[in-house]
DNA sequence: CTATTTTCTTAACGCGCGTAAAGTTTTTAT
DNA sequence: ATAAAAACTTTACGCGCGTTAAGAAAATAG
């Protein structure tokens, strides 16, 4: 195989003129079926591609789409990013993904760089309550955005995540339904908007269903929710500080420690008769199936968020990355029924 | 703030010439201190910054450098790709990070997408058995490329990686020492060649202390270990098919799978009293702390692993992209003694 | 203060490709 | 078959920056 330097080369190997070549490589469609015939037939046999630079150079848009996910080392995102990957690239894009690793520092620095690829649209999932507003402001002004997962109020042309209320009224009436009303066990201070959200749906079906709302804050700050879940859950556990026999946690990531705490001072966590504790949470995280016991959760839609938030940013893109207003589109949770509630 | 076009723009504005102003964003300390600050404080005041597309198209080695894993969802990947990031950022570079979601696929084609990208070098952790390895056998031959966590034989510059018989016979030794030796269990099949290194280094540990090595094989493909565990150890267990009181794991996230199904069949893991069973395994996969019980392993030397990869890609780049000879660096791992073992 | 070295400016070319205009060929419609 | 439309070729310019060569200015040495 011939090395090819530049399109020009591979115009006249291919035997069709460069302008030709190059609206092939833009669109395969937008040529005549012979003539990509020729091309394709060139393609094999020389091993071209267009340089990625110099086509970027020219064109207004790229075909390129930055995904920023807060912390990738939590599977939940690693997952949903992987959808979103996939879309992204059955659409013809090349997304790029990233992981502010639950530093502020760390987005900014992201935003910083997404900004110099000139990307066609971005897919943000914001740290939440310590990002850098103003930062993710100016962003969302020169590069369209779509906020996905964590919403922060007003910014980026649209949001799309899991329905808070969902998530909570369903576990909470779950386990109303089945046994004692749940206290609710959260950070005291909590990275992501959803657990704020999650913390008033809660005291608002506790008190539409007419119990009296029991919340439990633990210390601890940061993306390390299992440890803070597990040393959380020994102090509480060691005080006894829980007045129901049934928790609901903010998140999976926090139950799992929980329920590590439990294992560990031999309480016994489930529905069956030698339990004496039921632990439920939210978000179906990739292991809460392995915990031990298995965890009752309310699952996120990843297949919903991740397809409409791409659907989304297409259209922005379309629409040459301004919508007339902003929308949030919430979708609705699904009750995990396992073991441990 | 005025919008900035191009570098000539900003040139004039900053009161320095052109090329002058190129060579400060290649490198601020080639130029003069007071030209520097000049350009610093035009940059301050006008927010430019060049446009990367043309900036690399003429550089024969751009500032990226790619980094591959095979699977993101395993939090083991995201933690190491993280150090991975953060060490190319220190050194000016800009990673950008891939997952090939466990598919052939979706590797090459990262593969294919990276050449595109002409990153000065890549950090490579291929899927290892169904990897496509003339696919890239080629592209190491294109870019300069460093393998870690999986060693594939011969291919990349150099290899960084974990010393698979460190692992084991820390593991090995250490449970014989305080009580039985352990039968291994593993996936039929692996999909990374670490696996297999591991099951040779406990048959030959195991031989080396007099001890006849025992094995058991689990059905399952793909990288959902944690199923494949759990199904596998509930059909081992209910099969009494378990031959001494202690298991070794192949890896972490198959002992997760393990646990939950001692746990749902009432079986105690540990080494108290009332424990019929005690599990090790490998890798310190981030979640091991809170398994129920906290798992006994071996904890890949993360830092040093990633640190030399780093490095050893440094060098490659500064020679040229190639070594003399091919390197393969193993770091020996640590026992972190938990509850499980 | 002059000689030398260093750093800068000016001018100009090239990178690989997008893109537009004008003319030519091929396809489709009638 | 002929006219109209579609797709192509040729030519040429521009994108933003790297890079080089020649000359001017500034810093350093003696």
């Amino acid at each position: 195989m011939t090395k090819i330097k530049n399109m020009e080369e591979f115009a006249t190997l291919s035997g069709i003129s460069r302008p030709t070549v190059s609206k092939y490589f833009q669109d395969p469609d937008s040529v005549r079926a012979t003539t990509r015939a020729r091309i394709e037939d060139a393609l094999e046999r020389f091993d071209y591609r267009p340089n990625m630079y110099a086509v970027n150079q020219n064109r207004k848009l790229t075909k390129n789409i930055g995904i920023v996910v807060p912390y990738l080392a939590d599977p939940f995102f690693a997952e949903i990013a992987r959808y979103l990957e996939q879309s992204c690239i059955a659409a013809g894009y090349r997304p790029s993904l990233f992981s502010a690793h639950g530093e502020q520092k760390l987005e900014n620095e992201i935003l910083d760089g997404l900004q110099s690829m000139k990307p066609a649209g971005v897919l943000l999932a914001p740290l939440g309550r310590i990002s850098d507003r103003s930062a993710i402001e100016k962003f969302c002004a020169n590069v369209p955005t779509v906020l996905f997962d964590s919403n922060l109020d007003g910014l980026g042309a649209a949001f799309i995540g899991s329905d808070n209320h969902s998530f909570v009224s369903q576990t909470v009436e779950y386990m109303t339904r089945t046994g004692e009303p749940p206290s609710f066990f959260e950070m005291r201070t909590p990275a992501n908007p959803n657990a704020n959200k999650r913390r008033k749906a809660y005291v608002e079906v506790m008190e539409g269903l007419g119990f009296e709302p029991h919340i439990i804050k633990v210390d601890g700050k940061g993306w390390a929710f299992e440890e803070i879940g597990h040393k959380g859950a020994l102090k509480v556990l060691e005080e006894r500080g829980l007045k129901t026999d049934s928790v609901l946690c903010s998140n999976d990531r926090l139950a799992i420690g929980f329920l590590a705490a439990c294992f560990e001072q031999g309480i016994r966590v489930g529905r069956k008769e030698d339990c004496t504790l039921r632990l439920a949470s939210n978000d179906d995280h990739p292991f809460a199936k392995f915990t031990c016991p298995s965890l009752t959760t309310a699952a996120h839609d990843y297949d919903n968020v991740a397809t409409r938030a791409v659907e989304t940013l297409f259209e922005l893109i379309e629409n040459g990355g301004k919508f007339e207003n902003r929308t949030e589109t919430l979708f609705p949770t699904r009750l995990v029924l396992r073991d441990s509630a």
